[in-house]
DNA sequence: GTCTATAAGAGGATAGAC
DNA sequence: GTCTATCCTCTTATAGAC
């Protein structure tokens, strides 16, 4: 996330909470549990964080933002390849991503799904404008590319909801069987994806 | 579930509890919000109900025999007619099941995924029971039909995992994109898993 | 920055009247 | 069966000392 190198009290307070607020969820988790597994008092965690759900947003933010900076920083989505190719890397990658630490993804499923009320709508609308960020990048990289007329034009929307429905497929079936998929999986589900959408 | 028709008091804190528990969370959830939803007094839940957590094991109990009991009595696993053709209208009856009320899937659902953890343990031992009782009532369906040599008998577990797994994913999209599968879906994603498993 | 102490309230659960 | 009243514990959050 955004700082793991780091060891300061910000950073071990920012991480407990990830891991409670993961496993445990927002409202089992406590200001002492998350204070206990640090080392300090719950007077100090509230010198970092103003309150438990700014606590929350930091988190939700950090997961987002490392994704959305991983996300960018992929080579294929600026290179001059064909669309299907830098397309089915980009897919490879988020995969790589997500097999590395599962975690992150956990977390924001356990939120999107199951939000508590009293943050519902931050989190609703916050999920909504990391998501379009991501989509903001893979659509600017099929618009800049040399081959973008590989694509039926009125399709891309089409495409990009049954691109994310097949990632979020795997994902699903990586959190709730707890299996890491490979390449060649991917390979052979995006190929069955491409020929649907291509011209 | 157990008794839908009845208006006791009794059912209504059932009926308020699984829709909170399932809306809020067990956590999220105190005995207070409940009461007032029927409009009773705390010590009046108490006199039905032992404890919250018994409560909320009435209810998760409660939704899986309504389900193993719909799964008992579909005709289509008492007659003689080809296991194909069985365990396709087993299919379609469960989706049916589930199209008409996703609810009670996405509560076990979400206690499967995030149980709280002082009572994870009891919700994984149900989880798992309630999961192989549904097993043998599928797996003496094909047993016991005169057509049962349809099926490579060593791949039969394999096959119900297959299965298993492609009703997962129906259930995971009807819940997480809230569209409602048709049959013809299901017939022509049943088909493509018969040829990867029958002889 | 980190602590002790404590306010202010919410939560599960029970005793006992009617 | 349902109520009022209450117990006791846990929780978020703050005040103020070091």
């Amino acid at each position: 996330m955004v700082s793991i190198l780091e060891n300061s009290t910000r950073d071990k307070i920012f991480y407990a909470s990830f891991k409670l607020f993961l496993e445990n969820g927002y409202e089992a988790t406590n200001i002492r549990d998350i204070c206990k597994e640090v080392g300090i008092k719950a007077s100090t965690l509230y010198f970092y964080y103003k309150s438990k759900q700014y606590l929350f947003f930091y988190i939700y933010d950090g997961i987002c933002l490392d994704y959305i900076n991983y996300i960018q920083d992929i080579e294929a989505l600026k290179q001059d390849i064909s669309v299907k190719e830098k397309l089915y890397i980009l897919l490879k990658q988020k995969i790589e991503y997500y097999v590395l630490d599962i975690s992150k993804r956990k977390f924001i499923l356990r939120y999107h799904l199951f939000p508590p009320e009293e943050i519902s709508n931050v989190i609703r609308e916050k999920y909504k404008f990391y998501n379009s960020e991501e989509n903001k990048i893979i659509l600017d990289s099929i618009s800049n590319s040399q081959h973008k007329n590989e694509f039926i034009n009125q399709n891309i929307d089409d495409y990009l909801m049954q691109y994310k429905k097949l990632e979020n497929h795997l994902v699903y079936e990586m959190i709730i069987s707890n299996i890491k998929i490979n390449d060649e999986v991917v390979r052979k589900l995006w190929d069955m994806l491409w020929i649907n959408v291509a011209k």
